[in-house]
DNA sequence: CGCCGACTTGAATTCCTTCAAGTACGGTGG
DNA sequence: CCACCGTACTTGAAGGAATTCAAGTCGGCG
């Protein structure tokens, strides 16, 4: 699948439509957008914490995470995300951004001013539909990763992350949830899961000497996707079948 | 400030109009919305993860809270819940309840039919704005959580609660934020902050010894919010001045 | 070839949990 | 009015999961 800069709107119509019908109309509406295509290196900040960000960020291509950080300097995670992804849908209707949004690798993104946006859900109720289930369905994978973080030990928690990347990861239609590379580093699975990158690593090969993975360098086979599942305490419903 | 059935939507429209510019018409039209109001114990479950509610619970006067529980039985509390609160918004456009919602406090409810939720937010824009807005500091909340939980040590998760809990409180017109009852038991601050109930007790004796708050049984006085603040790393930025 | 970031390993420490009692309080019934 | 009971809260001591500190190793890239 490969899109160039001139229909550049494609994994974001086949996100939108993942969430709600879209009729031809709401696709050309879609395609009719204004937007800036801006290339990205992998940790390059695309929204800061406390600014007003007058655009729409869209991830064409690549892996970004959003993560905020205590007054101490310790970084959390609260999200990855992949191509299709808006990062920033919450600020058509609250100004200031309260986190920060960062690329994992290197990316394409469209900017799309906000007021379009605001404007196209306006007018078109089934794309309004498909953004309001979006957030919401990003709301559940918050709510997930605060039990996952609270909650669980490290083992299940790395398991957990593990299985949502792997499932999100092909509901993007990015490829098989049985193999697939992992773009972020240790250091950032530390950051998404709370640990140290120690024992983040130490829980990645106790996981391999369990038989649920192998592993080489950034690429992760799941072995066992039922005793995966059960490590990890992984039921999909929280997905809306939609992430 | 007293709200009796004949008029229940006080708590409701007093946050709406926190969230969006309301019109006369807007008020009106919520006053219109068909209702049944239903007295609730305390801890007793309104939502179940799993189910398909055909109604939208909103808390009229009482304390709630959202949570979620892994495989193993550990249970996580996802947020608390204030008088005006609508409590499962998102099954207007994701039919399952990913998670349980349950009182804290004896409570008072008014379950309205999501349809008749959806019609009125498609013909009041404001309205739409209002509930768009309450979702998306919802989920700044959740992302809030998410880092406290994953990177704050317990003393300053408690108190980030504490600040939090305060914060919103007053906010919601019920008080001030210097000296409040809490309406849960150690045991659900102890859920809420992915702690064990007993470390929970020691941090609040650890901040009661450090004189930033004053406690007897339930009700707390926080002495000094400067301080408790920087312990906390509280910044209520990610409330949007709303919640 | 050498350097830098990512990853790995080991040992010591610590924060929080677990286990095990107990105390205080509010509500209930005699 | 008071004894009783259950829930919430409190305290102490021991144990453990994860962190911190301190060195390495590995691999890709200039």
């Amino acid at each position: 699948m490969n899109f160039n800069d001139n229909d550049p709107f494609g994994p974001l119509l086949q996100k939108l439509a993942r969430l709600a019908e879209l009729d031809q109309g709401d696709r050309e509406a879609v395609r009719r957008l204004p937007f800036r295509i801006a290339h990205a290196h992998a940790r390059e900040l695309l929204i800061r914490e406390g600014t007003a960000p007058t655009d729409c960020c869209v991830l064409l291509e690549g892996y970004a995470c959003r993560s905020k950080s205590t007054g101490t300097g310790a970084r959390q995670i609260l999200s990855f995300h992949f191509a299709g992804d808006i990062l920033n849908l919450q600020n058509l209707a609250l100004p200031q951004a309260d986190h920060d949004v960062e690329t994992i690798s290197p990316a394409r993104i469209a900017w799309i001013p906000s007021k379009a946006l605001k404007e196209l859900a306006a007018g078109h109720p089934n794309i309004n539909d498909a953004l309001w289930r979006d957030t919401l369905v990003d709301a559940a994978i918050f709510r997930e990763w605060v039990l996952n973080v609270g909650r669980r030990d490290a083992r299940s928690r790395i398991a957990h992350m593990l299985c949502e990347f792997a499932a999100r990861r092909e509901a993007a239609g990015l490829g098989s949830s049985r193999r697939f590379d992992l773009p972020m580093t240790q250091d950032q699975i530390a950051d998404a899961t709370g640990l140290t990158p120690i024992h983040v690593n130490r829980m990645l090969q106790a996981l391999a000497a369990d038989g649920l993975v192998s592993r080489d360098r950034r690429n992760i086979e799941i072995l066992d996707w039922d005793r995966m599942r059960a490590v990890a305490g992984f039921d999909a419903a929280y997905l809306h079948a939609a992430a």
